[in-house]
DNA sequence: CCTACGTATCGACAGTTGTCAATATGAAGT
DNA sequence: ACTTCATATTGACAACTGTCGATACGTAGG
C-alpha cells in the first residue's frame, strides 16, 4: 500500500489523487466491524481469523472479506501459521493517517 | 454530535455502539470529494459554498450535501452570513479523531 | 493420495451512497 | 411586495457495499 502524502491535510488543499488515495484508507477504517477487528487485535496484540466470526457475530465469508479490505488498506499485517492466518495492527499505518489528519 | 469515546482504540474492544459511532465520523470523512472540502477550507482557514462547486467541479446541491455530512459528523462548522454560508474546520473534533486512532 | 479443516472466492441480493436536474426555501435589496 | 441570488431539499438513478450460502483452494496429518 503506498504511503500517505505527507502535507499535512489542513494545511494545503489535496490534489485529486492524494483526495482518493486518503479516501480509500479511510474508508476500509469506516465500518463498526471493521473498527471492532482492529480493536480486538490491537488489544492482544495479534488475532487469529478462526476466532473473528464468532467474537463478531458475522459469518467466515463476511470476516474474510473485512479482512481482506483492511489489509489492503495497510491497517493490518497478515501472516500465515500452518493453516491459520493471524493478524497484527500496523501502529505505522494508523500514525501516518494521524499525521495527515493533524 | 457527540463525543467519541476515549478509550484510544487499540487499548481496548469497542462495543457496538462506540463502533458505530466512530465508523460513521470516518465515513463522513472517507470521501475524495469530502476530503477536498475539509483541506481547501482548513488552508484558507474558512472558506464560502458559493466558491466550491466551481473549485470542486460538482454542482451545487452536490457541494451542498457533502457539506451536510460534513457539519454533521461535526468537522466542520456553518455560520450564515447574510446569504452566504460559511465553513470553518473543527480542529477539535479532528483531534479527537486522532486521540480515539492512535 | 485422501481427508479434514481453515480460509478465500463466487454469485446473488438488499441497502446505502454519490450524483444531477428540478424545485423549494430564505435572506437582502429595490 | 417583488426580485434576485445563494443554499437546501426532493426525486431519480447508477454504482458501490455488506452480507450470506455455496463452493473452491491450501495446508497439514493419516
Amino acid at each position: 500500500m503506498d504511503m500517505l502524502c505527507c502535507d499535512p491535510l489542513l494545511t494545503t488543499p489535496l490534489d485529486d489523487e492524494a483526495a482518493e488515495v486518503l479516501a480509500g484508507v479511510l474508508k476500509a477504517l469506516a465500518d463498526p466491524v471493521r473498527l471492532k477487528l482492529v480493536s480486538i487485535i490491537a488489544a492482544q496484540g495479534e488475532g487469529c481469523a478462526c476466532d473473528f466470526p464468532e467474537l463478531l457475530g458475522k459469518t467466515q465469508p463476511t470476516v474474510s472479506h473485512h479482512l481482506s479490505q483492511l489489509v489492503a488498506a495497510g491497517i493490518l499485517e497478515r501472516e500465515q501459521r500452518g493453516k491459520w492466518a493471524w493478524f497484527t495492527v500496523s501502529r505505522d499505518r494508523l500514525a501516518e493517517i494521524c499525521a495527515v489528519l493533524c
